[in-house]
DNA sequence: CTCCTATACAAGTAGATACTTGTATTCCAA
DNA sequence: TTGGAATACAAGTATCTACTTGTATAGGAG
């Protein structure tokens, strides 16, 4: 796989026949790109990561092949952009949740897991591209960044609600609520329409039950001592 | 893929070239086939299902690929005999736990669960063999039989505690225990050592909080209509 | 022994699919 | 208007890898 070619100035024949990424895109261009994106979040939705082809997603797109790769290096890099847009966008979402701070704790991490649980439903194939697709490295400290933002938010609340909890136990607690998530997520995203408002809850009610013993037990520990 | 060819017995040519389930194995075969499957187990282990190639397998076992195909007729059903395999012995292991019922719920639960993480832990190479292969009806069978167990080990406790809770809630809560722990083995298949016990821990920490309180709410029902 | 069959492998083939080549066409800035 | 750059695609190629072919050897039942 050659990524891309450099052209430069001084070279005979400087006509680009792989992707360059400094290139410069017209308006028919940036449209193309959007809608190769687009065509793509709709094969990757239909048929997984792995199934999909580079040429379904021309297809979809109703371009040539050759076309695809004009915009794009290869095939991980569609997957790539994909997956870090919908990682900053989740991201920012989380991000804006109670930014008065008038929620309490319950409220707060139950907004947390709507806001991931619509923006999962809202665009499905970013499940599979987050777990099946290899990302660009970029691509992929998005993703990172994406989950460090769940588990802060959720240790920032411990934090808030008790705070001698020590900011690794509080930090634990996040992940430990991601994985959660993660595995009720799972099956979410293939329950069927009828099943999905009781998962919906049981969602809310893993996460929850696992956080809230974090607070109880030590407000018990406080009246044992205070005792 | 050609999975298997007839040969007749009035058929002249008579030589197998391709793989026969029907085919009679001396001891060498026996042991080759067991060879191929340990070194199947060991290559699927360390770069996952789909990195793996048929070729590795045989060059980790030691053989030409062609006489892989011997003993199976594709990477499919190497996959599936291991996959089915772990699958049996893993529900066996299940269901020998607590056999004269003298575990309270919690410690069952507890049990279940550190059997199921010990056997993963074993055997590495069942999880992306679970998750990531596509695996025969009969390997899924073997699966889903598994995660029954599974739930229904879990449903079953759960009655045993609370017989007024209905068999479809039992088995949900017992399906939401199977999800929450497969969020969390997620993580400890690929945790470092050094964090494994705080995850292991953390795994019967959100289980047992996500069922206790099914069994808690319902008490505290029942004390609110006794008062 | 002897014949049939199981075992073994060197050296392939076949098919899928990511990606390229060469060239024609459109756009737009100068 | 015109030339260079961007867009577009038909028709490929290259590679990877699951899987086969043909043939040679070993082993056990009779």
């Amino acid at each position: 796989m050659q990524v891309f070619t450099y052209m430069f100035p001084f070279c005979e024949n400087r006509h680009v026949t792989v992707f360059d990424p400094t290139r410069k895109r017209n308006a028919r261009g940036e449209q193309r790109q959007q809608a190769l994106l687009r065509a793509a979040a709709a094969v990757f939705g239909r048929l997984g990561y792995h199934q999909t082809t580079t040429n379904a997603i021309a297809a979809e797109a109703g371009v040539s092949p050759a076309t695809l790769y004009q915009f794009f290096p290869n095939k991980e890099a569609i997957a790539s952009a994909l997956a870090s847009m919908y990682a900053r966008e989740m991201a920012e979402a989380e991000l804006a949740i109670d930014s008065e701070g008038v929620l309490s704790f319950a409220e707060a991490v139950g907004e947390l897991i709507d806001v991931c649980m619509s923006f999962n439903r809202k665009h499905p194939e970013f499940h599979t591209l987050v777990v099946d697709a290899p990302l660009s490295p970029s691509a992929r400290e998005d993703k990172q960044v994406l989950g460090q933002v769940f588990v802060d938010f959720i240790a920032a609340r411990l934090r808030r609600e008790l705070p001698t909890l020590s900011r690794s136990d509080a930090a634990h607690h996040g992940q430990v609520a991601l994985m959660i998530f993660r595995g009720i997520l799972d099956e979410l995203t293939i329950a069927s329409p009828h099943a999905r408002p009781r998962l919906q809850q049981a969602m809310r009610n893993a996460v929850l039950r696992y956080l809230t013993p974090v607070l109880e037990e030590s407000k018990a520990g406080r009246a044992l001592r205070n005792a």
